[in-house]
DNA sequence: TATTGTTATACTCTATAACTATA
DNA sequence: TATAGTTATAGAGTATAACAATA
């Protein structure tokens, strides 16, 4: 058998999706600073907008982490006053999380935010390329079942 | 002036890069675990594979980190013996960091990793799809000016 | 003074596991 | 016993800034 040639990082796909991603998400990250949020904060706002409540373990499953780090998120949410917190009344072991006055109010700014951010990286392609790398990544998203919200 | 609609998650290319980005990254964190390193190890091993010595500061503009993360990850590198650090002949300051024997067989099987771990997540689009991919992506890098290795 | 590299500190994200309270 | 949630611990990745040695 001969000898295989060793790949170079930027042989894989991979690589340029990361090389994107992650700039896409550290832009989207400096962003967010300004309004005083994480992007995994403005994961969690924005599934609490279209609900009226969610329970830590609900939100969990939604965003493919542990309760271990939703509990720490809530936190710090909590702290910054964006949600609120409060036991479930029929069930003494649940909590329910939803949106307060103030993070409700925010929501609108970040998703402006996030628009800007995707435009900013995705209007050098045409619509029709944006067109196919979306149906490419689901593709991809449904052929591996791929479910988690990613934050990192 | 109209109302604007809330934006979902799901309507910014980013967050589908981000999902498929970081499941792929995931599962390559998950391969090199078997061979005890990380993937921004698998990185900093790579580029030193084709070069005899690099400086620790030339190694973090290559990867767009700080000196002071380069310096923690060849910590480890070291630790491991996969890589030797020596002070420069010339410059009292200067160190070069080399791969070694250990750490120069080792590449190509984590190389071999790569591929694999490509081919899981890729091998769903057709080749002329993931041609079209790559296309896009390096169109984007290009308009940006995106120049970092990703590692996170 | 400027540069190279290390070290200290801190923060985010994440996981695992121990723990409390309740069911 | 099982479940919901929190807390403790740990480790990777990152940044900033202080520091030592050398240029």
């Amino acid at each position: 058998m001969a000898s295989r040639r060793i790949s170079e990082l930027t042989d894989h796909l991979g690589y340029w999706l990361r090389l994107v991603s992650n700039h896409v998400s550290t832009t989207f990250a400096r962003r967010l600073e300004g309004k005083g949020v994480t992007v995994a904060e403005w994961v969690v706002l924005r599934e609490l907008y279209d609900v009226e409540a969610l329970a830590p373990s609900r939100l969990a499953e939604a965003m493919g982490m542990t309760r271990g780090a939703i509990s720490k998120l809530s936190e710090r949410l909590l702290a910054k006053a964006l949600i609120d917190r409060e036991a479930d009344a029929g069930d003494g072991r649940a909590h329910m999380l939803s949106l307060s006055a103030k993070g409700r109010r925010l929501v609108p700014e970040l998703a402006a935010l996030a628009d800007e951010n995707d435009k900013q990286f995705f209007e050098h392609l045409s619509a029709k390329e944006r067109v196919e790398m979306r149906r490419m990544l689901e593709k991809i998203v449904d052929a591996r079942q791929l479910k988690d919200i990613p934050v990192s």
